[in-house]
DNA sequence: GCAAAAATATACCAAACGGTATATTTTTGC
DNA sequence: GCAAAAATATACCGTTTGGTATATTTTTGC
């Protein structure tokens, strides 16, 4: 790994949580010569604008996410304790190491969807990815007989999906503990009536 | 009503879409001036700056949503019915008169929940009291018996904002049509879900 | 219709923006 | 350890930012 590219990541880890908070139209550079005590040339030597800190650092947060779900998904033999790993994760989503800023693909998705084609397609892929690994979940879970087999895997995963982003969001904007207490009780029952045979 | 008052109308109308488009950070004061065809002198003459024309237009992209649901709500007599206006008026959300750029609540609560409390707590109220909407209705139908009484109403009804949030976002940023349809599908489910006695 | 008041336009401000050319320092491979 | 190359810092660019002071126009109430 040479000098560069430990600088690069270097500039990666120290903004990502930046874009993740303010956006990319509420980051400057001169955010990012803060967060990392370097200067604007050596910024813009190792990336060439704005946006390539913004995607690089969209695809960090991302994979940080999902290292944390990752782990203790592998901890987990069926799938519907695969699947009930995102409670546990994001009810404690506040804590590391999930990307300070709360989910990526949320913060990215509503700010880039008009506005900057690059982002959006970045969130985009996250969410069909997320989809896929879920879908594959629930599929083998099928296949196990753990699961009933007259359900649809891609509209379950997707809804579950949905349902997660949107307890995120509620959870972070109002604070209320006990919302996203409720929300996390939903998505546990949704889980679970996959299961009912 | 003044022509003050009506110039001020007229600034927010325009320019609620473009603040739930590009976000608050995202949008200048001359994409102001562009969108009235008026100056900075006059657009600072009725607002004080530029968080007061944002904190304006999200109440107006607000009452916007609000207004296309309760009319079609109004037109339903069963519980079920008004809490199915939701996958309709979702289902269709790109259309008019949903505000453009999608729903602000989402918009205004990713951008905001880190660094805009005026915002924010715009954003998180607005959940709360569509909270406390979906919640009477949940009541009323189990004072109806249309609905089963051992149930959580508002555990139902901020569990069905949090899948209808994120299946608004997942539809716009992936733009894929039957990830929605799945969605509105589950949405459905959930309705029904609540209704069985 | 006319003066006072209110609303709008013009012209400007310092600061911050994203980005670059160049100078200086630090790695690198021999 | 030394020269070439690469990485970083410095100093600067024109543009845009949010905001304001003031001039001009337009409403307003009589």
């Amino acid at each position: 790994m040479s000098k560069a590219e430990k600088t690069r990541q270097f500039i990666i880890e120290k903004t990502a949580p930046i874009f993740n908070t303010k956006g990319y139209a509420g980051t400057s550079i001169t955010d990012l010569t803060e967060a990392t005590g370097l200067t604007k040339g050596s910024i813009y030597g190792n990336f060439t604008n704005k946006d390539e800190v913004a995607l690089a650092a969209f695809d960090h947060n991302l994979k940080c996410m999902n290292t944390a779900v990752r782990e203790q998904m592998d901890d987990q033999k069926t799938a519907k304790e695969k699947l009930l790993v995102y409670v546990r994760v994001y009810e404690n989503f506040l804590y590391a190491p999930f990307p300070k800023g709360g989910c990526p693909i949320l913060n990215t998705s509503t700010e880039a969807d008009d506005t900057h084609p690059g982002l959006r397609q970045r969130a985009a892929d996250a969410i069909e990815s997320w989809k896929n690994l879920l879908s594959d979940i629930i599929k083998r879970g099928i296949a196990d007989k753990e699961f009933k087999n007259n359900i649809e895997p891609e509209h379950i995963a997707i809804s579950l999906i949905a349902l997660i982003e949107g307890g995120i969001m509620i959870g972070k904007v109002t604070g209320k503990l006990h919302y996203r207490k409720a929300i996390m009780e939903s998505i546990t029952k949704m889980i679970e009536n996959v299961g009912l045979l």
